[in-house]
RNA sequence: GCACCCGUAGCUCAGUGGAUAGAGCAGCAGACUUCUAAUCUGCCGGCCGCAGGUUCGAAUCCUGCCGGGUGCACCA
């Protein structure tokens, strides 16, 4: 199947374009024939307006010349020009058929595949020894459903966890992981509970002059390299490991040890990149450190801001790191696109580091680098999530209430199921709702987290599109055949019938649109409207008690909407239960 | 002061420079001997923060304000 036959407005922008150019001449063949979604018509073309005052005529005339030269019959049922000269295009409900009845076996679902790129996609980014929060929740499930996306639009996604493994809390962390022992209950809590060590280690620090020089003494033996206290480290890394993976686990995310690539591995960079920026003249010194300064980066009362990639006493911060994480993808991984999905607040340093990176000649101009900016979760008060206690809320307890909740509302609603088909219902209805919360809105904005309205099975949730999945299931069950077994042909009477062969043929320009615009909430927009179709369509025509030709008809249309909607979930990351 | 994000229905949010700005929730009125009624239908609800500008056409692009959030020298 060539790419983009079944979308329409593909179809459509060529049939116009070829008409602009009949029309007009040459000039015209390579104008936008502005296809849109019409609410007069299924499409309409908007380029007769755009076109009259370059051609100093009536847009109404030019219209009615582009119709003139349209050769669309097979296609379209009704061409019609209306308003100031709007052309209104109405498909063939046998096209339409057609193109449904492609996608019944198309493995792909209508989505291309797009020249291969390399992209490395940096998300998660969990703290050693700390608890993932809310906030890296998101970038986790962002980040996933991205690196989901543009993998099953050919690309080449190489998934880059940046996890903080490296810096000055670990001395104080080595040091209380000696005092506790090294297989103590206290030092498995790494795994299970990360800040009650975390916490006990910096009370120590705070409290103890004794304790917190053995911890400044261990952080030169870890920059040394000494290998007693590496073998530590790892050991902590090691523990920590575990615990992200119970949550990625949980989470149903693809992340593996194999996507870990934390700051630690740029060690041996940084002094050679420090060396580098400063031999091009890019860096220089300032009050005893080694400083980026870009044109047009400026702080309070104007003062140019720096970025640090050698502090004053010689080490490197987070800034020499991202630096070298540009170096490293651009010229090891051979990125073609380079992937940042990670909060908001970092924008300003992000700039700073391409900027350095671009003056430094790390990253061509075919290289571009984007920023998907997480905005923050916020709790029903508006300010950034906490427990009433204040404390940041452990993110695994959250995703245990989700399920709790979810089991709560299966318990009543499914008492025929036994416990166990219960119990993953609702982890998949709980989790599935979360993760689907924090993608359905715009990833740069804030949102408002709040377990009712995401759990919620009306509305744009993960539920009511599992449950739409779910009882599409349930009719291939009741009617004893698997959707493989639906194979049509597709006719289309109804107008349910049409609008849902047409909502399905959204489906590959959306996921397309999604991996150029790193947007996952546009799918989800495009899928709740799946949802939302289809149900009229299940109001409106029965399936199993429809008869003859009308039968096979919509249990193909039926089990095209199965794939798109199970498809379209699993791009998200998000796992549609066979019932619910 | 500089930068980024946000401002759209009571609430939470969509909205490719195109015609009369949408959805969910909440509110009101209805629908179940039915393939899963947890799903549906209808109604109500808007100076798209304000003011200019560009354009045949602006919620959308530009400029300036107002309001909210966040970040801005050695934590990452």
């Amino acid at each position: 199947m060539l790419v983009g036959m079944a979308d329409p407005q593909e179809v459509l922008s060529r049939r116009v374009q070829s008409a602009l150019g009949a029309a007009f001449g040459a000039d015209f063949a390579e104008t936008d024939p502005v296809i849109r979604p019409s609410q007069f018509a299924d499409y309409q073309a908007n380029a007769a307006l755009a076109l009259a005052k370059r051609l100093g005529r009536k847009p109404r005339d030019v219209a009615s010349d582009i119709v003139a030269q349209l050769d669309i019959d097979d296609v379209c049922r009704e061409v019609e020009i209306s308003g100031p000269g709007f052309v209104n295009l109405t498909l063939r409900e046998e096209w339409l058929a057609d193109r449904a009845q492609d996608l019944l076996t198309d493995p792909r679902f209508g989505v291309p595949t797009q020249s291969p790129q390399n992209i490395p996609i940096d998300y998660s980014a969990p703290n050693v020894a700390k608890e993932m929060h809310v906030g890296h929740l998101r970038t986790t499930v962002v980040g996933d459903a991205l690196a989901r996306i543009l993998e099953f639009l050919g690309h080449n996604v190489i998934r880059q966890n940046h996890i903080g493994d490296w810096g000055t809390p670990f001395g104080m962390l080595i040091e209380h992981l000696l005092d506790v022992g090294e297989h103590s209950e206290d030092a498995e809590l790494v795994k299970t509970d990360p800040n009650a060590f975390y916490q006990a280690a910096k009370a120590k620090f705070d409290a103890s002059a004794e304790f917190a020089e053995r911890a400044r003494a261990r952080v030169v033996a870890l920059q040394g390299g000494e290998p007693e206290t590496l073998r530590l480290w790892r050991e902590l890394v090691d523990l920590s490991k575990v615990y992200f993976n119970r949550i990625y686990t949980k989470l149903d995310v693809t992340l593996t040890d194999d996507d870990l690539a934390g700051e630690s591995g740029y060690n041996d960079m940084l002094g050679a990149i420090c060396d580098e920026l400063e031999r091009k003249g890019v860096a220089q010194m300032s009050e005893g450190a080694l400083c980026v300064f870009l044109e047009g980066f400026t702080g309070r009362e104007g003062k140019p801001v720096p970025l640090i990639i050698r502090k004053s006493d010689g080490g490197y911060g987070y800034g020499t790191t991202d630096l070298a994480t540009v170096k490293y993808r651009v010229e090891q991984l051979k990125a073609d696109r380079l992937v940042y999905v990670i909060g908001a607040p970092q924008s300003l340093h992000l700039q700073m580091v391409w900027g350095a990176a671009r003056a430094a000649d790390w990253l061509p101009d075919d290289v571009t680098p984007y920023h998907v900016q997480i905005g923050n979760v916020l709790g029903s008060d508006g300010k950034i999530l906490r427990t009433r206690s204040g404390q940041p809320i452990r993110l695994m307890s959250l995703l245990d209430e989700a399920i709790e909740r979810a089991s709560t509302v299966v318990a009543e609603t499914r008492p025929d199921l036994d416990d166990d088909s219960r119990a993953a219902i609702a982890r998949e209805v709980g989790i599935g709702a979360v993760k689907y919360a924090d993608l359905s809105v715009s990833h740069d904005a804030e949102y408002t987290f709040d377990f009712d309205r995401m759990l919620a099975l009306n509305g744009n949730t993960g539920p009511y599109l599992q449950y739409a999945a779910a009882r599409i299931r349930s009719i291939f069950r009741r009617g004893g055949l698997s959707p493989e077994e639906a194979t049509g042909p597709v006719t289309l009477g109804e107008p349910a019938e049409r609008q849902l062969a047409l909502a399905l043929l959204g489906f590959g320009p959306t996921v397309r649109t999604v991996g150029d615009t790193l947007e996952p909430h546009r799918l989800c927009g495009y899928l709740f409207d799946l949802a939302q179709t289809f149900t009229t369509f299940y109001e409106n025509c029965p399936v199993l008690r429809a008869e003859g030709a009308t039968r096979e008809s919509r249990l193909a249309l039926t089990a095209v909407t199965l794939r798109v909607l199970v498809r379209g979930l699993e791009l998200l990351g998000v796992h549609a239960p066979e019932r619910m």
